[in-house]
DNA sequence: ATTGTAGTGGACCAATCGGTCTATAATGAA
DNA sequence: TTCATTATAGACCGATTGGTCCACTACAAT
């Protein structure tokens, strides 16, 4: 073999992905692709096919890479109800960081997208799915506790927390700041009992 | 003065605001707004200026239309918790109604533009927070009967509500049905007591 | 030195974008 | 009828879009 690869494929992705996370799918130009990512326009193609895959890749990178790490903080050892409220504190922090405002990956682009590409709005429901077993998990661990109503369906809640941190992200898209934020999470968190 | 107007530009209005809601902003082509409006391109920019300034003319057509009347539920005969019931059932019927699940065009903008659009950006605060008084007074109105916790403060729990919004509206996006969002808007009344 | 591969730069494409403008049709008032 | 006004249709504009393609360079293995 000659000539290995210059570029890092996941290095490009994570570039890409960052693009449409900060900019969304159509007004991310290719123009601005290849800028972001270091790449010739011929490279892109070769590597990633077009836009549209190119925006798959990058949910999927998002999912693996930001998404599920993250999550993880709801299996440990902490209460259920201090690891809920420890993984709204880490979203408001990524939400209010330095930098624009860009919200969520795939919340933007559900809002985008979801309801005209299925190939697109399909594995945003699988992301999506995903995060709120976690959450449910940790809420049947709380019920196990007793630190949560038992008599609650754990599903539910769990969808109420995507709701509220759905909400928050919108918020902070409209320039709430981080307190504003806790003071809706600590509100959201009453619900949970 | 000869020929008066064959167009009604208030209907005009509410035909291209319908489009920025279902489509978006950008996504919304000139030939699918002389298409949805009825008005030749001619007219378009003789009546409305440009497609930005019929963007802002569209989200002032939606606040005045649509937000402003169904926002008096809140301060009417109801008991606070039940008006503020109601108009979360309302919500719901709008997302999951007939045709696509278009969400809020409020909410909408406010992600697309929000963060690059300072022109637009103002506009939309100006109608949340509208929207975040009109809250305001009705759950003082509620902690003045007794229904709501008077040590709260009702700032803080509209705030609490509009994240709440917010996120069935992304969610009914993600394809959550009107079950589900039931379910969400009564686990988000508990956090009100 | 030659060859095969990985990657680049940029010319090029049809299509579409938002926007301007002119010729013309339609109409009411004089 | 004539004139002023309103509105339309569509030609036209420069810019940009996503995408294709090819000549070319850089390099490793032979």
């Amino acid at each position: 073999m000659a000539r290995p690869r210059e570029f890092n494929e996941s290095d490009a992705l994570g570039d890409a992905m960052n693009l449409f996370w900060r900019r969304g799918y159509e007004s991310a130009s290719l123009s601005e692709i290849t800028a972001a990512t270091g790449l010739s326009k011929s490279s892109l193609y070769d590597t990633f096919g077009n836009k549209h895959e190119l925006l798959l890749s990058s949910l999927q990178f998002y999912v693996e890479n930001m998404v599920e790490p993250s999550l993880t903080v709801l299996e440990e050892g902490l209460s259920a109800r201090a690891a809920i409220e420890q993984r709204f504190e880490m979203i408001i922090e990524m939400l209010c960081g330095p930098g624009p405002r860009c919200g969520c990956l795939i919340a933007n682009t559900t809002l985008e997208l979801g309801a005209r590409d299925e190939a697109v709005a399909e594995r945003l429901r699988a992301a999506q799915d995903m995060v709120q077993q976690a959450y449910a998990r940790a809420i049947e661990r709380g019920q196990a506790s007793g630190e949560i109503d038992a008599a609650k369906d754990a599903q539910s809640l769990a969808r109420y927390i995507m709701a509220c941190l759905a909400g928050m992200i919108c918020l902070s898209k409209a320039g709430f700041d981080a307190p504003l934020l806790r003071d809706i999470a600590a509100t959201a968190m009453h619900a949970i009992a």
